[in-house]
DNA sequence: GAGCATCGGGG
DNA sequence: GTGTACGATGCTC
């Protein structure tokens, strides 16, 4: 036997034979990739006895499953566990492989001798984390024997495993890549059709290009191969011999690996990266996912979007964007446009490219290091392999948490719910937050307050859990509900108790960090990790999908959040101060002739009367701001509202502007009109500019690339129901013979004419004579865009339409 | 107003 | 993989 210590990161299983061996894959202490066997687990879920059951006669029946394979069982136990707090006896039912462990559970659940079955709809791989307490990324070890060392890991078969004190990996090795593809059709993507021209990948102390059409160049990373097939085996042989313990791309999910997997299925190429010689895997449809057994694959987009993109400026998640926000530099300039005749013809640009390609591969390296420890520590917290805890929304990392958080209380672990119980839970609505609508309009000196954590910090204070509920004439009554609910203070709830360790480990991170002169990214992400899973348990006790879903405690804490705002908005009119906007846990106040020390003051005294870890906090100054009214008729205030800080930063909330199908035209009058309102609060400046705006409409002096339109088709054309706009293009475009195929975008400019807003769209090579409709620009995509904002200045459609000789068609309007 | 469809990221 | 994204918004009828 020898013992070997490695960083785990990645986890699988393999079930045939009636064995089920788990695959836990990693770098060892001295550098090796391993990939470590243990088949000493079984899948397994827990049954509770009805009151009349007799348990030897039960054991019996259960056993004799035996003769129909795919009930099969291997063998029982009894253990103790408990629910809300309660000890309870359960049976173990022990079986052979994870995909029949639910079938078997739900068979016997309609047995008169079962009372209730549970934990029947974990994966597998996560019940082996949970129950072997292992920690992603952190050093364990196994006691076993090296099997082998194949020229991608050492393999070892583990006859003991055990999780030791936390140590997390350094040096994790990461890989970045991204491709180039033939597209002379502009926007349509073809993986069918079109090769792949470029591959770039960007590590440590490594950076390459490799592209199949040679030109003259002396850049020492461009390697030029035969083509495309030789293209794809240099890739599979680069990552292979790289052996990286991360491989990232940018929307690599949805497009590089998909494209990279269908075209070296064209080649008949067997991309079979795996660690353990499996294949790259690619999910079909809306959930495309890319995975590689033995590397973490990891969509940096997905990542990005999902958790850092809350705490974001950015409005778009492109890779420019993103990049210039998070590492102040952006991609490379090139016209896409252009790469395929360049390619065509051979031309010199193509270095160009190739730098672009190489550009696109280092700002995704660059991005994963930079994000690097809060994936690291999200996946230690929440004890998610890295593969799923990029993926994944909020509810399901709480959900995550929350799981491996049983074992230490001892819990059951609740059963998700079943799809009837869904839809129940969807159409159940509660109140929600408390709301301010704000008078539309533009102010000055306004200063924003709002309650630190509201909501964990309610769930805290106010011990909203379900095991607290009602369970003696303790606690205050919830305010303003119909049904009365009481919350005991005697006993800290599950929930709640959750939220206090992760506030209180989140504030010994924090005193750690204040001491440090340079601050440890690693401690600043666990801190992060820490207030993004507090802040998640709200929206988890009412999310339809939760495993902990409560209807009560979900009501309950709006209920005292609406209390509080209100009381703080009372307090403060009291004090003279102007509320001019609330909402959840924000309000913005005008400071009505005060100071800001007058703010804090007030801030301070309101702190006194409040329970627990709730805190009120100052927020910020703002110059001048504009709110804007919700979209008439959609009912409830929306949060909607620019607002321009004293060292000129604007902050823009609830415009929706950067959808595709939206014309550019709309798109840039919108956000000029705010840049104007918000910098000089000129009225007569932003009319003039819009009347410029619509003339230049009629008059037809407006680009057709900024009154075009692009809609992405999302099937075959013959499927759809509903013939929008660039359907009916669609269409068309086949009859004539062009190839339309599902995914390509549809160009279209809306013509004048009577006709249906869907009869009257043109692709830009169809237009011809015929001229763009200025009223539908004017009317359904510049108008609606600035509208509400010009309402705030009393200033109606009509008056920025008229006011200019050639009023023309949309007069009527 | 309901219900269907699309967007995002990527070349 | 003991799972099948998702939340927001626009267009048609």
């Amino acid at each position: 036997m020898v013992k070997v210590r490695f960083y785990l990161y990645d986890i699988t299983y393999k079930s045939n034979n009636g064995d089920t061996v788990i695959y836990l894959f990693g770098r060892t202490e001295q550098g090796d990739k391993i990939m470590a066997l243990d088949n000493s687990i079984k899948p397994y879920f827990l049954l509770q006895e009805s009151a009349t059951a007799n348990r030897e006669d039960l054991v019996q029946k259960l056993k004799s499953l035996k003769q129909d394979d795919e009930l099969q069982i291997i063998s029982t136990e009894s253990i103790t566990k408990e629910i809300a707090g309660k000890p309870i006896n359960l049976l173990r039912i022990n079986t052979i492989t994870p995909k029949t462990t639910p079938k078997i559970a739900r068979y016997v659940r309609d047995w008169d001798e079962v009372k209730q079955i549970y934990e029947f709809d974990i994966p597998f791989v996560k019940k082996y984390i949970i129950d072997k307490g292992l920690i992603p990324f952190t050093l364990i070890e196994v006691d076993g024997e090296l099997v082998e060392k194949t020229k991608k890991s050492l393999v070892f078969n583990a006859k003991e495993i055990t999780q030791l004190e936390e140590t997390t990996i350094t040096n994790t090795k990461v890989l970045a890549f991204d491709i180039e593809t033939y597209n002379p059709d502009g926007k349509i993507i073809n993986p069918q059709k079109y090769p792949i021209i470029m591959l770039s990948f960007y590590g440590k102390n490594f950076e390459k290009v490799i592209t199949w059409k040679r030109f003259k160049t002396d850049k020492k990373y461009i390697e030029f191969v035969d083509g495309e097939r030789e293209l794809l085996l240099r890739f599979k042989e680069i990552v292979e011999s790289y052996n990286p313990d991360i491989i990232t791309g940018y929307f690599s999910d949805g497009f590089d690996m998909p494209y990279i997997h269908d075209r070296a299925e064209k080649y008949k190429i067997p991309l079979n990266l795996g660690i353990d010689n499996s294949k790259l895997v690619v999910g079909n449809k809306d959930g495309k996912v890319a995975r590689i057994k033995g590397i973490v694959h990891i969509d940096i987009y997905k990542f990005i979007k999902k958790i850092i993109g809350p705490t974001m400026d950015t409005q778009r998640f492109n890779l420019d964007s993103v990049a210039e926000e998070l590492l102040g530099r952006k991609k490379e300039e090139v016209d896409l446009d252009t790469l395929a005749e360049a390619w065509d013809t051979c031309s010199p640009e193509l270095e160009r490219f190739a730098y672009y390609n190489l550009v696109d591969s280092l700002l995704v390296y660059d991005l994963t290091e930079k994000v690097l420890p809060n994936i690291i520590e999200l996946s230690k917290i929440v004890k998610i392999l890295p593969f799923d805890g990029t993926r994944r929304g909020f509810s399901q990392l709480v959900e995550s948490y929350l799981m491996y958080l049983t074992k230490e209380y001892k819990e059951i672990i609740p059963r998700k719910p079943s799809s009837h119980a869904v839809k129940g839970r969807i159409g159940k609505k509660y109140q929600g937050a408390f709301v301010v609508e704000p008078i539309p309009g533009m102010y000055e000196d306004i200063v924003v307050l709002d309650f630190r954590s509201l909501y964990p910090s309610i769930i805290s204070s106010h011990n909203i859990s379900e095991d607290a509920l009602n369970i003696d004439e303790e606690g205050i009554l919830v305010p303003g509900l119909k049904e009365e609910y009481r919350f005991s203070d005697k006993k800290k709830g599950f929930i709640p108790n959750v939220i206090d360790s992760l506030v209180s480990r989140r504030m010994r991170v924090k005193e750690i960090i204040k001491t440090q002169e340079k601050k440890d990214a690693i401690l600043l992400a666990r801190s992060e990790t820490l207030k993004l899973l507090a802040n998640s348990l709200y929206g988890y006790y009412g999310f339809f999908g939760s495993r902990w879903y409560s209807w009560e405690c979900a009501e309950s804490i709006t209920a005292w959040a609406r209390y509080y705002i209100k009381d703080l908005i009372k307090k403060a009119d009291e004090k003279g101060f102007k509320v001019i906007y609330g909402d959840t846990d924000s309000v913005f106040l005008l400071l009505n002739g005060k100071s800001i020390d007058d703010v804090k003051n007030f801030t301070r005294q309101v702190n006194q009367t409040l329970p627990g870890t709730m805190e009120l906090e100052y927020e910020g100054y703002f110059k001048r701001g504009i709110f804007v009214e919700a979209k008439s008729g959609s009912g409830g205030a929306k949060k909607k509202y620019a607002l321009i800080s004293s060292d000129n930063k604007i902050k823009i909330t609830g415009f929706a502007t950067v959808r595709r199908n939206w014309s550019n035209i709309a798109k840039k009058t919108q956000k000029h009109v705010l840049e104007i309102l918000l910098k000089e609060n000129d009225r007569a400046k932003v009319v003039t500019y819009l009347r410029k705006v619509i003339d230049d409409l009629r008059n037809h002096k407006v680009s057709i690339e900024d009154v075009k339109i692009t809609t992405q088709l999302q099937k075959h054309v013959e499927d759809y129901v509903q013939i929008g706009p660039h359907v009916a293009v669609a269409k068309r475009l086949q009859e004539k013979g062009f190839p339309v195929v599902v995914g390509m975008g549809i160009d279209y400019v809306i013509i004048e004419g009577k006709d249906m807003i869907r009869d009257r769209a043109r692709t830009p090579e169809e237009l011809g004579n015929e001229k763009y409709d200025a009223t539908y620009y004017i009317d359904n995509q510049v108008l609606p865009a600035i509208e509400s904002i010009m309402a705030v200045y009393k200033c109606s459609l009509d008056e920025i339409k008229k006011g200019h000789s050639q009023s023309g068609l949309s007069e009527f309007f």
